[in-house]
Formats: structure tokens, sequence, C-alpha cells
RNA sequence: GCCACCUUAGCUCAGCGGUAGAGCUACAGUUUUGUAAACUGUGGGCCGUCGGUUCAAAUCCGACAGGUGGCUCCA
């Protein structure tokens, strides 16, 4: 290969990785059954059925055959078939999940092709894949890559089909990319919102609630600090806060349809005698306090807002850390509004929740709209009626956003906020969803300009989503240096020995009493130690008194974000633009 | 729920058939410190739980619990 080689196609190397992969295997364990190997971001997969359990140890000596492959830079020959040939030949070397997937795409009018490696000598063919490509012209042109590990995987995602094992690589055109990567993930996991949230003293879980979490004082801050944002812009945007019970008789469940079709993911007890359960969402609640009082149209529209916690009896396995929980809470709203006030609102909660992401925490997020699946109710009028309402508000607030068709609610269409995780996870955040049916199972009702009686509609709306979600997002955003609003500790003040403790406390009472979160650190340690300390719990600021500060009255503040030092009075140091709260 | 792996001191981890280890933390003393680790000493463990194999189990096997990575799910 000639260095002024024309650049390979990063996908076909990972595809044709995923490949060589699959030859190794079969090289192996020659009655490996192959399924699919595609590529995904930063390398590729491949799903086999083996005739033993993949261990840990299997990857190198995988790696090391595919290293041979690429040595022996085999070529790439793509060949297409008839599907009832091709279906013959893979039926008669007995891989039949190839034969599947042959049968499926039958009828589609696509080529039936598959790729072969042969060798660059004799043209000896050393392994064949039924397989769209591209691929990459020799396997010598595949650069470094790795097996990153083992998982099980059902054939065709679907859990009543057997489990393949699936081996995860990752693949770049060099080492030196490839290194990066590694190193990169490890940086990653450092920013882990479960390992910094026990290192900064945020939470903790325990065994004997799993899938919950203990919020320690100082993660108790953080909670409040975004309640207490969202209390105040909720004052702005006249959202009215209530409070609501946790457990209900099943009767509001079947009522609402919950029973129906989620009562596997609530958690069951007994009031009376009667069937009840905690509850996982706060719909039903709120239609019941709309139900509470009649309603004009003028009151419209009604945005009741929640932070009740909920729960739900997630499958244990889907449990993992605080993206996915038991029991949470959502900073939940049901706005109840007349049809023509649909759009408005939509653009309302839209513009509410960029407010959020962008201006308040710097957030890179996707828009994605869901719409109708095909068990749903309302009649098709409504749900296009809905699907417009939220496009154009999209549109309106100038939002990029992609089309998940048929993933909304089976009561309504709905636009989702997504987040990347330190791991590049995606978790769902803001949702906002259009309702027609609770309001007609509940037998809503306000009374028009014209007299009448009009159904509501129901806008479901969370814009951090969970706050133990949205918290465990904002631990890995600001890789838990927070800004100084959200810091547990916004200033630590440290006398640089015992015989300024009492200037110190001083200081600190002036900033305490200014409303700001702060402490002495009067250990027997060296300064060096304490600053060392509090830079590992990233406080915001550390302000050092010693002998200078205390003949000059004046503190020399440290920013943890800039690492710079600066002298300054009191006075001046409260002043700063840092510490001023969003609410 | 499914597949794989993991679980040793408050935290991070070593030990992997022969009487339980380190660093940090905690506590006590010395030191009085000027911007990322002063020094000395002392604590601290049913080696996740239960069962099995063995003369002997943290170590091997099994079950259970919890966790992690995937899959499925995620109103």
């Amino acid at each position: 290969m000639s260095k002024v080689e024309k650049k390979v196609d990063i996908d076909a190397m990972r595809h044709s990785c995923s490949h060589v992969l699959a030859q190794a295997v079969l090289r192996m364990f020659p009655e490996a059954k192959l399924a699919i190997g595609p590529t995904i971001e930063n390398g590729f997969y491949y799903d086999f059925d083996l005739p033993r359990t993949l261990i840990p140890e299997d990857l190198p000596l995988i790696e090391k055959e595919m290293k041979n492959i690429v040595k022996q830079n085999q070529k790439f020959i793509r060949k297409e078939e008839p599907a009832d040939k091709a279906i013959e030949f893979l039926k008669a070397v007995g891989q039949n999940y190839k034969v599947e997937l042959v049968e499926g795409l039958k009828d589609s009018g696509e080529a039936i092709s598959f790729y072969e490696n042969i060798m660059p000598n004799d043209g000896k063919a050393m392994f064949v894949d039924l397989c769209r490509g591209p691929h990459v012209d020799q396997t010598g042109q595949i650069g470094a890559f790795k097996l990153m590990k083992i998982a099980g995987a059902y054939w065709k995602g679907d859990e009543k089909n057997p489990m393949l094992q699936r081996i995860y690589g990752t693949c770049f055109e060099t080492r030196e990319e490839l290194d990066e990567y590694l190193k990169q993930l490890e940086e990653a996991k450092k920013r882990d919102h479960r390992r910094l949230g026990t290192a900064l003293g945020l939470f903790q879980f325990h065994d004997i609630s799993p899938g919950s979490v203990f919020f320690l004082p100082k993660g108790t801050i953080i909670f409040n600090e975004l309640l207490k944002f969202l209390r105040s812009e909720y004052r702005k945007r006249d959202y009215k806060e209530v409070i609501t019970p946790l457990i209900y008789n099943k009767a509001l469940w079947e009522q609402s349809g919950h029973w129906e079709h989620y009562k596997d993911n609530m958690f069951l007890l007994n009031m009376d005698d009667i069937e009840a359960s905690l509850k996982p969402m706060n719909c039903p609640s709120h239609m019941l306090i709309y139900k509470m009082e009649t309603h004009s149209y003028r009151d419209l529209p009604l945005r009741i807002a929640d932070f009740a916690m909920l729960h739900r009896n997630e499958v244990r396995g889907a449990l993992g850390g605080m993206t996915r929980v038991r029991k949470f809470c959502q900073d939940d709203s049901h706005i109840f509004v007349a049809e023509e006030q649909l759009e408005q609102e939509i653009l309302n909660c839209i513009d509410f929740a960029k407010f959020i992401y962008e201006e308040i925490f710097d957030f890179t997020y996707e828009v994605c709209l869901s719409t109708k699946p095909e068990k749903s109710m309302g009649s098709d009028e409504q749900w296009a009626s809905a699907e417009l309402a939220l496009e154009k508000a999209l549109e309106k607030a100038k939002i990029p956003f992609t089309v998940n068709a048929g993933d909304g609610a089976f009561y309504g269409p709905k636009i989702d906020f997504r987040i990347k995780d330190s791991l590049k996870r995606e978790w769902q955040c803001a949702t906002v969803q259009v309702d027609f049916q609770m309001p007609l199972r509940f037998e809503l009702e306000f009374e028009g300009s014209d007299g009448k009686p009009h159904t509501p509609v129901v806008v479901h709306r969370a814009l951090l989503g969970s706050l133990e979600r949205f918290m465990a997002i904002l631990i890995e955003h600001y890789a838990g240096a927070f800004p100084v609003w959200l810091a547990p500790v916004q200033a630590l003040v440290l006398p640089v020995s015992e015989k300024f403790n009492d200037y110190a406390n001083e200081v600190n009472k002036t900033l305490f009493d200014s409303g700001l979160r702060c402490e002495v650190d009067s250990s027997n340690e060296t300064l060096g130690k304490k600053i060392r300390n509090a830079e590992m719990s990233k406080v915001p600021y550390m302000i050092v008194v010693g002998e200078k500060e205390v003949a000059d009255k004046n503190l020399t503040v440290r920013d943890y974000a800039t690492k710079k030092q600066e002298v300054m009075g009191l006075e001046e140091f409260l002043e700063l633009e840092t510490l001023k709260k969003p609410y």
C-alpha cells in the first residue's frame, strides 16, 4: 500500500473489519452460525450463534486470528446471486440466519449480494458472507482495531427469538486514533455520574432498595436548587403547583387505562382490602384535580405542575445509576387547553425547554418527533392535527428535529429532547406530548364562550424529565464542577494556619449571612493540602486568608474554573457575576 | 426478564487453596503551615449472603442478592 493511496471509507473499513471478525470466529468455531454484523458509531459488532459461550479470554485469541487475516491482505470480491440460488447455497452451508435474511429480502427486489474474501496470490476462497457492502478492496486496508466486549443480543432484537452472542469491536484508520479513542473512553469513565456521585458525596445506592437513590446532603442541595429554579420559572410562566397522593385505588388506573397497559410496571399494594398502587405517573391525579372544579374557557390554558415522586417497577436488568431508577421525580405538568390554543401552548413548552437547555445549561441535544404508533386511540384527524401542531411549533422555534415514525404514546404524538451521557448513550429528558384521550376517559369539560361544554386537550410535559436522570446528566456534563448556583459548597474559606481561624470564621459568617453556601476548613493541614482537598471536591471558590489578608482586611480568591487567584475585598467578592442565581 | 462479567476496610484496589494487605479516609499526637498530599502512631474486615467440595476456601463449585456492560423494555 502506498501512502498516497486515497483515504479509505471509514464505514467500509469498519464493516470489513466485522467480516474479518466473522472469518476469525469461523476459524475458531467452524460450526458457528452468523447473524448480522453492521457498523456502529466508532466501530462494529457481529452476532453469532456459537457452540459454547464466549469468555473474555477468547477476545485476544480472536483478535490474533483477525490480525493474521489482515496480514494476508485478502481481497473482497462482490458477487450477486438470484435469491433462490443464494438460499440454496446458504442452506447448504447451514447458515440458517442468513437464509432468513435472504427470504426477507426476496420480495424487495434488492439484489442479493455476497462478499467473498480470497487470497491475493492464489485466489483461494477464505470466507463468504451475505452482505450489502460496501467494503474496502483488501483486508490490509483495515487500520487499527480492538475487540471491546461480549454481550447477549436477541436475534432480530426480539426477545422471543434465541439469544445470540454479540462481539463489539472498535476500528480506526490509525493506531493513534484508536489509542485516542480508548483514552477518551477512560476519560469518560472518570466523569461517570456514579463515580462522581460517590466521590463528591452527592448520593449513594443501597442493596436494600435497588433502583432508588439516597440523596446525601450535598446531592439534595443540587436537587433543591433545580426545584427552586423551576418554581421561579413556573411563577413567571403561570404554572400552578399542586401536591398529590402517592397511593391510589386501582379504579383510577382502570379509568386511565394504565391498569390494562401498565400494570406490570406498577408497585401494587393493599389499601382497606382494595387493590391499590403507588403512582407511576401523575396524569390521572391531575385529571382528578381538573375535575374538582368547573372550568370556563377563561381558565385555559390551565397549567398544573407537580413534583410528586413516582414509582415504576422497572425490570432489574434495566436499572442503572440515576439514569434508570424505580423511584423518581419529574418536573411534570399537565396543561389543559382548548384545541385552538394547542399550537401556541406547545410553542410555549418548547421555548421553555429551549431556555433551560440552551441558556441555563448549554447542552447539546437532539429533538425527535414521534408519530402515531400501530396501537393507538383516537381518530386519524386528531392524530394528524396534533402531529402538525407539534411540527409547526418546532419549526417556529427553529429547532431541527428528526421524525420517529410510529413511536408516539398510544394516546398521542410527542416531542422528545435527548441528551447523551458521558458514554454517549442517549437519554430522553424533556418530553412534550399531546393527549386527546385522557380528557375523554375522565370526561373533562370546560364551558366555552358559546355557553356549551367542550372537551379540553391535555399537553403532558416534563422539561428536565426525571430530576434523577437530569442530575446524572448534569454531573457528567460539568464533570462534577457545577456552576456556582448549583454547587453544594460554593466557597471554602481556608485559613493559612490556626492563627487565622478567627478571621476565617468572620469572613465565613459574612458570606453565610449573605446567603452563600460556605464553610471554613480549619483542619490541622497545610494550605497545600486544603487546596488539594477543595480542588478534589470541586468547590468553585477557595478563599485563602492569612497574615496579609488579616492586615489588609481582604481575601485571596482562587477560582476553580480558571485556577487563577485574585486579591479582593469581601464586598467585591459578593458582587461577582458568577455568584448570581438564574432565579 | 435474557446473555456475560464483577462483589475483599468508609473510598480506590492488591491477594486467587495454607492464620487477611496497601494507599487515601477516620481517630490521637507532633507540627503552625501561603495555593494540588507535613510527620509519627492507632483504629478499622463474617473477603456480598447461603450451601457444597477439601485436612484446609477470600481463593474451587452451586444458588441467591446487589452492581456493571449489552439485549429486550422505557406511557
